[in-house]
DNA sequence: GCCCCTAACTAATACTATTAGTTTTATTGT
DNA sequence: ACAATAAAACTAATAGTATTAGTTAGGGGC
């Protein structure tokens, strides 16, 4: 029935778009193929399953992510480049906030598909710890320290949990990222502040 | 048939228990009163909804990581305290993930019910920052850091994000905590115990 | 022993994802 | 231009989800 060259990617798409304007709560297949002028079963000619499709949203949302930190962090190093990064991310957990919640929703990151997305998760914030002067092994931990950081903020931020008390979040935040910063200070040797002239 | 006398109160301990058991994405209305021998429909004769239960669930699972928490910090004070509570909270995300992630699956922290909840989960981690000779303005942002830093570790170690690095996972969270006792200290003036409020 | 409240029931509704099997359409080869 | 093929979209059905309305029956208070 007047066959509109659907695919895999435009479907990808057109879930994001749904999520994104409807809430990750609302969507469902059944609203997705209305959206398309689709029946419901017809979506299962591009994608294999609900899972595997939040599995592409997910991958998505991800290069998005990657995508604003690496543009936050362009030309920029150590501290600055540090507050950049923690910035974006948390930028972008506030107006994406429904498609960060698809990210949040994996219970397990186990697929491989994923585990491709997760290394470049990584990959910024390793290039902004690399003008610490920090072991490998020290990048490695304070990869988790930053991630757990910057993403337990937005999830609490996001879920209200910060809502409670009078003190600005911006602030709070800010705080949060100057505690890392000094962490990584004094991590590196302490010998690397100025974040202009440092090298390893 | 054969009433047993169900309540509000066996419901929702019965549900905890099938979560812990089966897990959170396995839980449901259903299976739930399948291991009550009783029909879908009568578990409406005790709760409103799942959503409301869940919000019980919920409740109870905040109620058992206070009391943790609590139970960590009493007698000690100072980094022994923000070592003791960070830990206790790790472990409970660790050894109850279910019951966690039905914490974290609240989209918004709204409810009355659970905002009473809510003020609980702060109050050991302001009885810890109390020691730091902080404003309370400072206790208000503290407070977040110190969340997110135990929130956002408990989420990523639980969702495998944490897992591609041949790094103690342990160690990573010793060092995040050290990040946060050590700009403690620096924001209450340099000493641990009876610091007069230096601001930075 | 009777009454009443309500716990538990049955039945039905409206969703959800998913599969099997069928029709229709677009493209490709001759 | 026409037949063959691959696949996009369909219909129909299944099994699961939460939830509501209306009915039956059991236990506690009189």
């Amino acid at each position: 029935m007047a066959r509109q060259g659907l695919s895999k990617d435009s479907v990808v798409r057109a879930a994001v778009c749904l999520i994104e304007e409807k809430g990750f709560q609302q969507f469902s297949m059944g609203k997705l193929a209305a959206r398309l002028h689709v029946k419901t079963a017809s979506l299962y000619n591009h994608i294999e399953s609900l899972e595997k499709l939040l599995e592409c949203i997910g991958g998505e949302a991800v290069r998005r992510l990657v995508w604003l930190e690496n543009q936050a962090i362009a030309g920029k190093r150590g501290e600055e480049a540090l507050f950049a990064l923690a910035e974006a991310y948390r930028a972008f957990a506030r107006e994406h906030c429904e498609l960060y919640r698809v990210i949040m929703a994996f219970p397990k990151w186990n697929n491989p598909a994923l585990e491709q997305e997760a290394g470049e998760i990584v990959t910024p914030i390793l290039k902004v710890l690399s003008g610490y002067g920090l072991t490998e092994m020290q990048q490695f931990h304070w990869q988790r320290v930053l991630r757990a950081v910057m993403g337990g903020f937005a999830f609490h931020e996001q879920s209200g949990g910060f809502a409670h008390f009078p003190a600005d979040r911006d602030e709070s935040f800010r705080i949060a990222v100057r505690c890392v910063a000094d962490g990584l200070q004094r991590a590196g040797g302490g010998d690397g502040e100025d974040g202009k002239g440092n090298f390893i």
